[in-house]
DNA sequence: TGTACATCAGTGAACGCGCGTTCACTGATGTAC
DNA sequence: TGTACATCAGTGAACGCGCGTTCACTGATGTAC
């Protein structure tokens, strides 16, 4: 089960062939996502992060209108890198069987791979980060995070119930609710990893999670 | 099950007879403790604070030395709270059964109900909030606050552990990491709470985890 | 192939204000004798 | 019971600096003819 999948750490969907712009663009991104990762939004300025990206204040403002501008792109940036990370792993799964229980286990494993490498380079997600300081960004900024969660929990439910349909459950759990735990545990996961100072705690709780999962499908 | 618990949403202990630069000092962290649950630690101002308290700032440094003087008084008061919280449920929780099984089933409930209470006023966790703004507080914050996620999941395991031996779980599942698991998704259920903006989120989570624990340690 | 113009990707200097922090001072309450 | 002094719980004004934002200007690259 040690399926070899891609490096992919940064979370920047990098096309080759990008302009001057664009390319100081995506790196004052990846900087601001690795100190808002670090320190939160309000703590995270600008002066900071034009001097590591090479350029002046006022070239940053060339690139963003204004600091909730940095914050939107960097969000739409992730969610959309994510939601390509975890359909990737998706279909990787599904290719390797094609029985829904076992894609589902299958997939877990490889996402709590993934997960674990991020977090072992520095564990953080700008979407709980987001979520905690919710007050401190423009609403459609926090409405977009939602929106990401939102997408997450229905993709987990929406494969629970095709797994349902063969193997019937051993419980009464509401399906709906353990899609959603899958979310929960992987950023609540992050938060232990980053307040205890172990990574591993997110590669852990994902196998939990998918033991739990297993469990509760497996026929008696 | 619908047990009359302490309505606690308030996170202070407030013990009465306080002398008046007590109280202000309490309803400080009061509204410090409001704000950085809703904006986070960096975008709350002392500045608000104080206005809403009803003093100027310097009456501010009069009861803290400098910002993070107040957030490691506030996380103190926090943690102090929500061990005194948990331990109160789960001893009401072992008055009314002896089981260790059922007993644990009945806290959760409990658990879970306060917990929605709380989220449904304003959800929250400062722990959290800490964890994902790290470097935006003083190391000894940060360290007490990843003191606080490490007693609450050894709690957890101790409870579990002691299950065990009463009822051999059905699974291979970790007791540590599904002990981890209970803060985890406490934390994760709180972060979509805030995404999302459903404070239910919270009670459906813990009871999710519950039906996983009934269904690990029924008997088959 | 050369010239004219437009767009790109910035620079440099300045502004202004919010925010944390300090410091000298003060009225009210408590305590000793 | 009254007086002297100490501590408590603040006030008011000022400081200074970091940080987000603006604005006029500029060299390099691209495009039209």
């Amino acid at each position: 089960m040690n399926v070899q999948i891609v490096d992919k750490t940064a979370p920047a969907v990098q096309s080759r062939a990008a302009s001057k712009g664009e390319r100081t663009r995506e790196r004052i991104l990846d900087l601001a996502y690795q100190s808002v990762i670090e320190k939160g939004f309000a703590a995270t300025c600008i002066e900071e992060l034009v001097e590591a990206a090479g350029i002046t204040k006022s070239g940053f403002f060339y690139h963003f209108r204004d600091k909730n501008d940095l914050a939107l792109q960097m969000l739409e940036r992730f969610l959309a890198s994510e939601e390509a990370l975890l359909d990737g792993l998706m279909r990787r799964a599904l290719e390797l069987t094609s029985d829904p229980l076992h894609a589902y286990l299958v997939f877990l494993k490889l996402w709590a791979e993934t997960l674990t490498e991020m977090a072992r380079a520095q564990p953080g997600c700008i979407v709980a980060t987001i979520a905690f300081q919710e007050r401190a960004f423009a609403p459609e900024i926090a409405r977009l995070n939602g929106q990401g969660v939102d997408l997450w929990r229905r993709d987990a439910a929406a494969w629970l119930k095709r797994i349902a349909e063969t193997y019937p459950p051993r419980a009464e759990v509401d399906l709906d609710a353990l899609a959603e735990t899958f979310v929960s545990i992987g950023i609540g996961s992050i938060a232990i990893a980053k307040a205890v100072r172990e990574p591993e705690a997110v590669g852990r709780q994902l196998l939990a999670y998918r033991e739990l999962v297993r469990l509760l499908f497996s026929p008696a």
